[in-house]
RNA sequence: GGGUAGAUGGCCGAGUGGUUAAAGGCGACAGACUGUAAAUCUGUUCACGUAAGUGUACGAAGGUUCGAAUCCUUCUCUGCCCA
């Protein structure tokens, strides 16, 4: 059993789970920082074991077109290439269907695109997908899905969905045929729950994926430009569909209060590009919410950025830090980096204690509303 | 002293009779960012007004013209060249 499932909340659907992979164990619920090329951006690895980081993302589209597959191979995969022997978890180039649509053309087969750095054309498909998964060598990696548009129409959303569950059965059957049955040191499989806002086809994709049995599921096709509220509804209409002994992964997530929205729904993992982006661009995260560290009033400010910056980042001031981003100096770029990181990985850390603690209810409503308080 | 080029909004810099409150860049001030084509993108940036608009403004003063940042005169200042 790779997920374990180590406390329920009795007030929510949160749960404190454990999840054993090929390169270590995960602590659940938990916030993966995303590596798209094989590096969280700004960060040295060191870095991201300091902030006690426990699993990072790495990107299919991404690595398999630079520095290309030959290159991963020849260093014995993504873990020794890029030094990193904690988990990873690999995407499978889903997304990037989604996010680079305008050069694309689905089929049945699978997506033929022209990639964004010299527009070769080039194909992406279940088995193809998965291949290179299993090349890079990711603990977990991610079933070729379609992530619709959103807004999305239900006649687009259905046969969007059946062709999701066409090619969750291709990965299976690639997997069942390419790697061996079972065993603990073997790559994860994770469905991808798709049916845009329609309840139906959200609970429909979830069976379907059941069905198939996988090792864990993600609820895919959020963050894509929709309201909070229909993210929230895409998850309430998948989740009582998913086996309570595997985990669930709500993809592309979120802000702090959304993720913990989330983890009282019963979601164990977390991955979203905020909080090392809005990093470079100035902004940081704190209890009382984010502040753009550029802007005029932190000019003579002696402050840490917020009481849960780590050491490293809290013996510089918010003055000084904004100072570094008016000046186009790299170090801002990653100490915002090093305490977005943080501030989302130490969240999950005190939601997991909360759950243990059976606290986690009142934890989550009373940093949801500091966070949300107006405040300077 | 002679010659020559120039003086534009916080800075740099287009513009050489009307469509110019004046391109563009920088700076400044805000905003956005959710399975990363993102150290990116967007907006604002003379004054007053929510706005229509009004007033000032392209070194200074005067002039030509229906109309001038743009043409003419004088002056001031700056760069370069020659003595």
């Amino acid at each position: 059993m790779s997920f374990e499932c180590l406390t329920t909340d009795s007030q929510t659907s949160a749960r404190r789970g454990r999840l054993t992979l090929p390169h270590g164990t995960v602590e659940t619920p938990i916030f993966m920082p995303v590596g798209t090329q094989g590096t969280v951006k700004t960060l040295h690895p060191d870095d991201l074991v300091a902030l006690d980081a426990q699993i990072i993302l790495g990107n299919t589209y991404h690595l398999n077109l630079r520095p290309g597959l030959e290159v991963i191979e020849h260093f014995g995969g993504l873990h020794r290439f890029a030094d990193w022997d904690r988990p990873i978890l690999t995407d499978s180039g889903g997304f990037q269907v989604w996010s680079l649509a305008k050069l694309r053309k689905i089929t049945e087969e699978g997506v033929r695109f022209q990639n964004h750095l010299n527009g070769a054309t080039m194909m992406l498909s279940p088995e193809v997908s998965m291949q290179i998964q299993a090349t890079l060598g990711s603990d977990i990696a991610m079933l070729f899905d379609e992530c619709p548009p959103y807004p999305c129409d239900e006649k687009y959303a259905v046969d969007s969905l059946a062709l999701t569950t066409r090619w969750a059965k291709r990965c299976k059957e690639w997997v069942e045929s390419n790697q061996p049955r079972s065993g603990d040191g073997l790559q994860k499989h994770f469905g991808i729950v798709q049916g845009s806002t329609f309840a139906d086809l959200r609970e429909q994709s979830a069976r379907e994926l059941v069905e198939l049995d996988f090792d864990g599921y993600a609820v895919g096709g959020i963050s894509v430009g929709e309201p909070e509220h229909e993210m929230i509804r895409a998850i309430d209409n998948a989740v009582p569909f998913l086996p309570k002994d595997k985990p669930r992964y709500a993809m592309g997530l979120g802000t702090p209060p959304q993720m913990l929205e989330m983890v009282a729904r019963g979601v164990d993992l977390f991955d979203c590009v905020m909080p090392t982006r809005v990093a470079r661009h100035g902004q940081a995260f704190t209890l009382d919410g984010p502040i753009v560290i550029k802007n005029e009033k932190f000019r003579l400010d002696d402050r840490p950025i917020c009481e849960t910056s780590p050491p490293q980042v809290a013996r510089f001031s918010r003055g000084y830090i904004r100072h570094l981003f008016k000046a186009n100096e790299m170090l801002g770029l990653r100490l915002l980096s090093i305490h977005n990181l943080n501030f989302y990985l130490r969240l999950m850390e005190q939601a997991r204690a909360h759950i243990e603690a059976g606290t986690f209810l009142d934890f989550k409503d009373n940093f949801i509303q500091r966070y949300n308080r107006k405040s300077s």
